[in-house]
RNA sequence: GCCCCCGUAGCCCAAUCGGCAGAGGCAGCCGGCUUAAACCCGGCCCAGUCCGGGUUCGAGUCCCGGCGGGGGCACCA
């Protein structure tokens, strides 16, 4: 580094007349390497399992309830750790650090999220295999860490890389293809639709007792051929392969999920243009999950923002699907008059103000038009073509032709053709002509709409661009507003459903007028379903979840392909399938905008891999590997289980199912909620719609099957706010070194002498912003680090990093040191004395107020008290040994180093990492005299010392009488006395 | 366009059920210590809570409408 570095910067370094025992970075240094050397070698850390080899401390049995902590999975970077990232690691600590003091059993632990593209990508540049390239990185990250005091179980860390947990990663891979959901399946605990194994739906299907999927109704399974056979069963598994639109990035080499899509059509990763197109991939089908995953959001301690954001990615919404008959012209044949199409709509009480109908342009409908125009088309809607044929082949051509990104710049602006076709509204018995428009996506619902201008602001706008009828058929009371133009969404009331002036004839004898939207609904659908014309639907956006990557660096599937061209399960007893060594591990990757391109798995470079000969029961056979890897997520969905039961390695489940019900299962502690799962999960909101979704799949399935008794892997979420950074723009606007800028916010910046301007933002290399935890430790040690990072504001709040600021924790920390220890001499300065009763009650008062602030993770206060009390006992002559070991133990989970030393210097051998936190004695609570604020008219005018025990009419007396509360009524009648006894009087004059 | 969160001292942030606007830190100022400076110690200064209404005896806190900042979703029928 060419700047100079904080370390530089620290003025204790440079007095050669400091104290001698004074605690300055070097000696916070020596005595956190100490501690951190002591933990490791006496497992202060161990959490004890319930039953195996892991044990607590010394051999120690579980003790006290199980509390489960969970930092969001570390991905190790090359770039290494800035102050930003330990953020969440040093707040879980702390809280885990305080329930050990509080008696629970805390497990805590760290491992590594290490396969995916950033490694990849280094190794491609550097020529280094990734597994070299990651591995390097993972050591950086324990080095790191373990600098930063985390009370972590060592003996619990792995990384997703490991065949250890490859093995896993793929077994649970084996049991969702070895799945399938039965939607009518009643659940254990209540509730509809489960997972189920294969071998059941055969068993059933084999019976007769559930029709054959994708056949006609009675098919006999017996007269199916073994491949038909086969393939019906693989189209049911929840892990299945199929060809259908996807996403593909020919910039990054991959296929995408739509969740690592960006909505202008770009992926998350790299910001590469994603094209749709048609491939045979890897889905694991989530959508059979939906309901569940948006209803038992319900039963887990999440932030509502996460929450929200889950439920609209899913998407559920309620409505109706109708089907329209759709009349060919009058000349047609017979042929084209049968035919139907069913829209999707949440708005069936608006079935009366259909006038019009959109399909998308891919709908299969539009694969036959009328020849001619039918009568009544007006010129408007053909877009000047002379058949309709031609006007929606244009309009098909021009619509594929636009990429993701044009088509949502084109969002708003209608653009359609009429199809030539007629539909018939089921309610009026109109023909109303069906339009194409690419604003109806061929992706959502059915690809095809009925139009409600009068009540949908889409439909609004296309029809008044297309001249096309508009029918209010739900209107607010008093009818719509004085100048009000376009679609009424709002509530209302029902009318022209159906019209006054519909003729003698009425279509139907549906008559929802009057009614509100919510009856009006009902009544329609009950109607639709009474005549087989429609029934009450559920749709979700949600989409099953693209699961291959053409990618080497990620687990290789447990799948072979046999000659008839079909998946075929590895054996258990087979994985895990490593990874195979390829000459060049580069993804073939192409011209971004290349859209027909096609992905090509790097794993099929190496064909002695790809072509295996296996005895999977019928003898040996040649077999071709499947060659793609699973996404990044695979090795997160699951590695909260990896925790509890880190070696397992063969055996029947993933978790053993005592491990599993102990520190997650269902109230497995007074906190846990009936979804039981993690106590504590920190992690950053930008996971919300991706892992977060992906694991709790996962574990429904898991659960289903019965491997693990939690409904929910996380029962308690916590997002972190992020540290960000100040950075410095010179007068040409290149980034100057933060570090090395002047002045403040009243002076303005400089650097060297140039002015420079300030501007907020993320911790970065091109921002030439970054501090490091190693650059604090150096210049500050890890537990003022520690406590600056908890100290600078609530935990969820995003807020700056100002290394200028560092140093009053540091100040606070030293001050805690000499109220223990003489600087001077070294020596232990307590005094055994008994602490007066004004110290007692500061000390009580602070235990209380600290166990409140720490119960409530709030430990920015914690930390205001701490220093109050600490502030406090400097002041003193003495600092007696029973104010200041309260102090000590409360500061431990904080800054648990120095408290370690301090606490042995105080005299005790043993560790406090699980000495009991201190307990406020109640006496110590209440005060002689509490100040007694007296108002007129909300206004204070004078106080009162009382007793608290006064009663209401005393204090009520005494506020009359003071006088400067007699002043300020000037003589006025007392109207009202509020009295809040006893800090409050308010008079009312 | 829709939804969510946040605006308190120069800066980062507290304030229980609606009850005295200040816990803590940074910066600044004054003093002590020092040959001097830094460190350290003691003390001080600093906002009426983004703006405008409303409810209430009483509003930073609740309600309505704006403004500013951050985030999510976005042609999802």
């Amino acid at each position: 580094m060419t700047t100079p570095d904080a370390a530089a910067q620290t003025p204790a370094a440079d007095s050669s007349r400091e104290p001698a025992f004074r605690y300055t970075p070097a000696l916070a240094q020596e005595i956190e390497l100490r501690w951190q050397d002591r933990w490791e070698e006496r497992g202060t850390f161990h959490a004890a399992n319930p039953s195996g080899d892991l044990t607590g401390p010394g051999g120690a049995a579980p003790s006290g309830d199980p509390y489960f902590i969970l930092d969001m999975f570390p991905y190790p970077s090359g770039a290494g750790l800035h102050v930003g990232h330990p953020l969440g690691y040093i707040a879980t600590d702390v809280v885990g650090r305080y329930r050990m003091m509080q008696g629970d059993n805390v497990l805590h632990a760290m491992g590594f999220d290490a396969f995916g593209l950033p490694a990849e990508q280094y190794a491609v540049q550097t020529g280094e295999h990734p597994r070299v390239v990651t591995e390097r990185n993972i050591e950086i990250y324990r080095r790191q860490l373990r600098r930063m005091g985390l009370a972590h179980d060592q003996r619990r860390t792995f990384a997703t890389i490991d065949p250890g947990y490859v093995r896993w990663t793929q077994w649970i891979f084996l049991q969702i293809f070895d799945s399938w959901y039965d939607a009518d399946a009643v659940r254990p605990g209540g509730g509809k639709g489960r997972a189920r194994r294969i071998a059941e739906l055969r068993d059933e299907l084999a019976a007769g007792t559930r029709p054959v999927p994708g056949y006609p109704a009675g098919t006999d399974w017996a007269a199916l051929s073994v491949t038909e056979q086969r393939d019906v069963l693989d189209s049911q598994r929840l892990a299945y392969v199929d060809e259908s639109p996807v996403n593909w990035a020919p910039g990054l080499g991959t296929v995408l999920a739509n969740e690592e899509v960006t909505a202008d059509g770009r992926s998350e990763r790299g910001n590469f243009p994603v094209f749709t197109k048609a491939l045979r991939q890897w889905k694991m089908r989530i959508t059979a999950y939906a309901d569940r995953l948006t209803d038992d959001l319900e039963l887990i301690d999440w932030p509502e923002k996460v929450k929200s954001m889950q439920r609209n990615w899913i998407g559920r919404s309620t409505g109706a699907s109708v089907r329209f008959d759709v009349i060919g012209t009058s000349d047609d044949d017979a042929a084209g008059a049968g035919e139907q199409v069913e829209v999707f709509t949440t708005r069936p009480d608006t079935l009366f103000g259909a006038t019009f109908m959109v399909v998308a342009p891919e709908h299969p409908l539009l694969d036959e038009v009328p020849a001619a125009w039918p009568d009544g088309t007006r010129e408007a809607w053909t877009g000047g073509h002379a058949t309709p044929a031609e006007a929606v082949a244009a309009y098909r051509a021009a619509s594929a032709a636009k990429t993701a990104v044009e088509r949502q710049a084109d969002a708003g602006k209608k653009t359609g053709v009429f199809t030539g076709h007629l539909a018939v509204n089921p309610l009026t018995g109109t023909p109303i002509p069906v339009f194409t428009a690419d604003y109806v996506l061929m992706g959502y619902g059915t690809g095809a709409i009925m139009a409600v201008p009068g009540g949908d602001d889409r439909d609004f706008a296309f029809a008044t661009a297309f001249e096309l009828p508009v029918i209010y058929t739900v209107l607010p009371d008093g009818g719509l507003p004085e100048g009000f133009e376009g679609a009424w969404t709002g509530d209302g009331v029902t009318v022209n459903s159906p019209a006054a002036d519909a003729g003698d004839i009425p279509a139907s004898d549906l008559a929802i007028n009057g009614l509100g939207v919510a009856e009006a609904k009902a009544a329609t659908i009950a109607w639709l379903e009474a005549r087989g014309i429609g029934e009450g639907t559920i749709t979700y956006r949600l989409r099953d979840w693209l699961f291959s990557r053409q990618r080497y660096w990620g687990e290789p599937f447990p799948i072979v392909w046999d000659e008839q061209d079909r998946p075929v399960a590895i054996p258990e007893s087979a994985l895990p399938v490593d990874l195979p060594d390829v000459p060049d591990y580069a993804p073939r990757t192409f011209d971004p905008n290349d859209q027909d391109s096609s992905p090509e798995a790097p794993l099929g470079r190496n064909d002695d891999w790809v072509s295996v000969t296996l005895d999977l029961g019928d003898g040996p056979k040649q077999y071709r590997r499947d060659t793609n890897t699973m996404p990044n997520w695979a090795g997160s969905c699951w590695y909260y289980l990896r925790y509890l039961d880190p070696s397992r390695a063969d055996a029947d489940t993933v978790v053993d199912p005592a491990l599993d019900a102990y520190w997650m299962g269902p109230n497995h502690n007074p906190e846990s909620g009936v979804a039981g799962g993690v106590d504590l999960y920190v992690g950053g909101v930008e996971h919300a719609v991706l892992h977060l979704l992906y694991a709790r799949f996962w574990h429904k399935v898991l659960f289903d099957l019965g491997f693990v008794s939690s409904v929910e892997p996380f029962g308690k979420l916590f997002n972190q706010g992020y540290i960000q950074a100040y950075a410095y723009r010179d007068a040409h606007g290149f980034p100057v070194p933060a570090a090395e800028v002047e002045g403040n916010e009243t002076s303005g910046y400089t650097w060297q002498g140039q002015s420079v301007a300030r501007e907020y933002g993320k911790m970065g290399k091109s921002l030439k912003n970054v501090v490091t935890p190693d650059e604090m430790y150096e210049a500050y040690g890890a537990d003022t680090f520690r406590l600056y990072e908890m100290s600078m504001g609530p935990l969820d709040v995003s807020r700056p990093w100002n290394t200028r600021d560092v140093v009053g924790s540091q100040r606070f920390l030293q001050r805690l040191w000499r109220n223990v220890v003489s600087e001077d001499t070294g020596e232990t300065v307590v005094s055994d004395e008994v602490p007066s009763t004004e110290t007692l009650r500061a000390v009580h008062r602070a235990i209380a107020d600290v166990t409140a602030e720490m119960a409530g993770m709030r430990p920015n206060t914690a930390i205001a008290k701490l220093i109050t009390l600490n502030n406090y006992l400097t002041s003193l002559d003495s600092v007696p040994r029973a104010a200041v070991e309260p102090l000590v133990l409360m500061v431990a989970p904080l800054a648990p180093h120095v408290a370690e030393e301090l606490w042995e210097r105080l005299g005790h051998p043993e560790s406090l990492a699980r000495e009991p936190f201190p307990v406020a004695d109640p006496q110590y609570l209440v005060e002689d005299t509490v100040t007694c604020v007296v108002q007129v008219q909300g206004k204070v005018r004078g106080r009162l010392e009382v007793p608290p025990s006064i009663s209401d009419a005393d204090l009520q007396a005494a506020a009359l009488a003071e006088p400067n509360v007699v002043k300020a009524m000037d003589g006025k009648p007392v109207r009202k006395v509020i009295v809040r006894a006893p800090r409050l009087v308010n008079v009312v004059v």
